[in-house]
This record gives C-alpha cells, structure tokens and sequence, in this order.
DNA sequence: ACCTGAACACCGTTCAAGT
DNA sequence: ACCTGAACACCGTTCAAGT
C-alpha cells in the first residue's frame, strides 16, 4: 500500500499549480472554510474546492487522503478557535454556563464540521483540557468524585448533543431548511381542538418558541437540578 | 407546476413493476429501513432503494417529490415505533421519563436511519401526535402554558440530540468505534496528575461512567428541575 | 394512471502520464 | 515531487414515451 499523504512538514518543493496557486493543509482548510461560509455547507466538493483553490481536484489527495480527513481537519480548527481567550472565574455555575454556550455557539458556527466532529471522542490537545476543565470546575465547587463525573458526563453529553443537533439544522440544504419551517405554519398552524387540542391551544407560544434553540433553557434547567444536588449548598 | 405526487389514500389503480412489486409509500418506506439497516445509512440512493424494490429509480417520484420527502417519512416512522403500545398513567414525571427513555430507545436501535432523521421536523401524523401528547401530559399536569412550551421545547430537543448522538455512536463503523474506545485507555487512561490532576484523579471512575448514555441521568436532572418550576407541588 | 428509460448535470476517487 | 486529465463508478432528478 502507498502512502500518498505526506505530513505537512515533510515536504520539500512546491510546484504552483496551473493557476498559480501554492497549496498547502492550512490554505485549503481556509479555502474549506470560506467556501461554507460563502456558498452553504453543499457547496463543499472536492470539485468546488478544488476550482475555488485553482487546482484539479486530485491534488487534494496529496493533503488529505479522502473528503472525512479535510473535513476533520477544518473541524479541529474550529474546536482550537472555541477555547481561545476563556478563563475559569471560580464560580461554577458562571463556569459551566460559559462553557457550555462556548461549546454550542462554536459548533453552530460551523454546522457542516460540527456534525463530524461532535460524535467522535479525538483524544486531542483541546479535547483533552476540555475534560480537565470541566472535571475541575465541579471538584474544586466541592462536588464528591463520583458525582462530579456524572455531572461531567450528563453536562458534556448535553452540550455536545445539543450542539450538533442545532448544527444539523444550520448544515440542511437551504430547501430542507425551508420546508422545516413551513411545516410549523401549514401543518400545525391549521390543526383543530377537536382533535388537537394541545397544539391549538398553545400554537403561537409553541411556534414563537421553536424558532430559536432549546438548548438554553435545557442547561439552565440542568445547572438548577446540579445546584440542588450540590452536597454543600453555596452562592456559587 | 404539475402537481405529480399523489396522496396515498386518493390512488386509484395499480400496475405492478415489471418484477411484479406493488407499490406504496409504506412498502418503499420500510424497504428504505431494511436497507439502512442492512447495508448502512450510506446504501440508502433512489437507486438502491429502486433496485430493492424491483422497481426503475424514477417510479419513486410519484410517491415522494423528492429524496427528502422520503426522509422525513422514515423519520415518522421511527417516532410512530416509540410510541406504539404505550399510554399515559396520568403522572406526569412517569409519563415524561417513558416518552424520553422510548424516542432515545427508539432511535438506538436504529441508528444508521435515526441520524438521517433525528433533525427534521416532520409534520407527518405520528410527529403531530407525539408533540400534542407532551403538551398535553404538561398541560393536564398543572403547568401554565408558557412553562409547558418552554419546558416540551427543551423536553424533546433533549431527547432527540441525545438519541441522534448515542446513534451515532452506534452508527461508527466498528474499527473507529474501536479507535474510539482506546482513546480512553490510551490517552485519557495514561495522563498524569502533573498535566492533568482532575482527569487522573478520576480516570477510573470516568471510565466506567463514559461507557454507558449520559441521557439517562440528563433526563432525571431535567425532570428534577421542572419538578421545582412547577406552580402547585403535588407527589405525581 | 402509473411505470420506464434515456438524458442531464453532477459526485468522490484512482492512477498513469506529464512537468 | 507534485500536479493533471481521463476514467470509473456512482449520484438525484426530469420528462417524453410506453402500457
């Protein structure tokens, strides 16, 4: 078997491409990446990249060896990008609040990436402070170890969940997106108390509601339960 | 615009294929689940799906205007399976726990149909039926309507981001499932209390709870928390 | 009324050849 | 050493024609 991807640094010359172009991982991860923000998450092709690189789409396998490596790649980029600039403040429902929507907000803004990324455990650098962070913000409260992992774990699982389901929404083929929508005025917009009283009762609140993300409310709900499990009640 | 799909209860005759199958959107809708569960999510094509029902690909586009049509039919179907059989007790904490606990099942154990699925809002008879059961079981429980939405909103986002994400799980082929699972040894397992004091501090304990869904604890939490927000406090 | 078959405009990926 | 171009094996979808 051939190994055609060679690492990053390994490289020794570079030949521009027809177009002028010098490749390279971190220009097409930013090619990638604008190219999803431009276009929507089904612009994404080798074929389309490759054009908006100015190369042949084969070239790309010299970097990565098929389309899952890019897209790991770009995800890993933007889990890099969601760490930068916080600091744990001692207090820790601020703590895991802040992580939380850090963590959710990252992945919305890049849905396409966020959906690799958010079922797969990488073992990484920023992966792995992750963990040690949130594990330390629940033992340093005071939380006992056992419950401070299946806090961790129901928390994390719940932002991660959260996250990429939210994502799968933004990365819908803007059709899809549309017919989602539509679905809430058309269908449960027109349904009856005779035979759905629920929903007709409550339609404007439920689709006022639907529009933006349960996640908020979910994690606030989820922080209440954890504080009154807390063995040490506290201001924190 | 011609208006080619016909609704299932309005068709009138019916030519088998040239291999003798009979049509419908029940039949093509559980061959799409056989074949996802046979070969993967990825074996799902109008092609396929064509070929599994001896039957030429575009004969399928008089029973879903398109490939997502027939997604969000799948979808219906699985949340049609969770709720089969079941009533509600008239507790609403019991009531919610078993609805919760059947979709994140439901799902579970198809998971390569359940990531296709588990982000779209459907508007299909078993969805309606689910979304007015919930309200209905908060509604009927006491909580005004303004909680009762916010609280079916997160309530069912939960279930669904958990689900998808434990299926997707379930969902990796199993050399990455495996490259998964030895990250906890290999990494987390071999990490050290100078670097990373929580995790090392907590690695055998992290490492028997992260086998099993956080869902379950996640949704005890939830429903710990709602039990606070609740106007009138009663035992059910 | 319903199904077929050809056609169109795309995909990801491989590999021998070119520079 | 790296990029190209053709080729392969697929896609979803449309529409005139057939039964």
């Amino acid at each position: 078997m051939v190994e055609r991807v060679v690492p990053e640094g390994k490289r020794q010359r570079r030949r521009p491409t027809k177009q002028g172009a010098v490749l390279s991982e971190r220009l097409i991860v930013e090619t990638a990446l604008n190219l999803i923000a431009q276009h929507g998450a089904e612009a994404l092709s080798v074929r389309r990249l490759g054009a908006a690189l100015g190369a042949d789409p084969s070239a790309l396998y010299r970097y990565f060896r098929n389309t899952d490596a890019l897209m790991l790649a770009v995800a890993d980029e933007l889990i890099g990008r969601a760490q930068q600039g916080w600091a744990p403040t001692g207090y820790w429902r601020a703590d895991l609040r802040a992580i939380g929507l850090r963590i959710h907000g990252s992945y919305r803004s890049n849905p396409q990436a966020a959906l690799l990324a958010a079922h797969r455990t990488t073992g990484r650098p920023h992966e792995m402070r992750a963990v040690e962070t949130v594990l330390g913000v629940l033992r340093e409260a005071g939380f006992p170890d056992g419950l401070a992992v299946r806090v961790y774990h129901a928390f994390v699982d719940q932002a991660l969940a959260f996250a990429a389901q939210d994502a799968a929404t933004l990365a819908l083929p803007s059709a899809a997106k549309e017919a989602d929508a539509e679905v809430w005025r058309e269908v449960y917009g027109r349904l009856t108390s005779d035979t759905h009283p629920h929903i007709a009762a409550t339609f404007p609140l439920l689709a006022a509601d639907m529009r933006g993300s349960g996640y908020p409310f979910a994690l606030e709900l989820m922080l209440d339960a954890v504080a009154a499990l807390k063995p040490v009640a506290d201001a924190r």
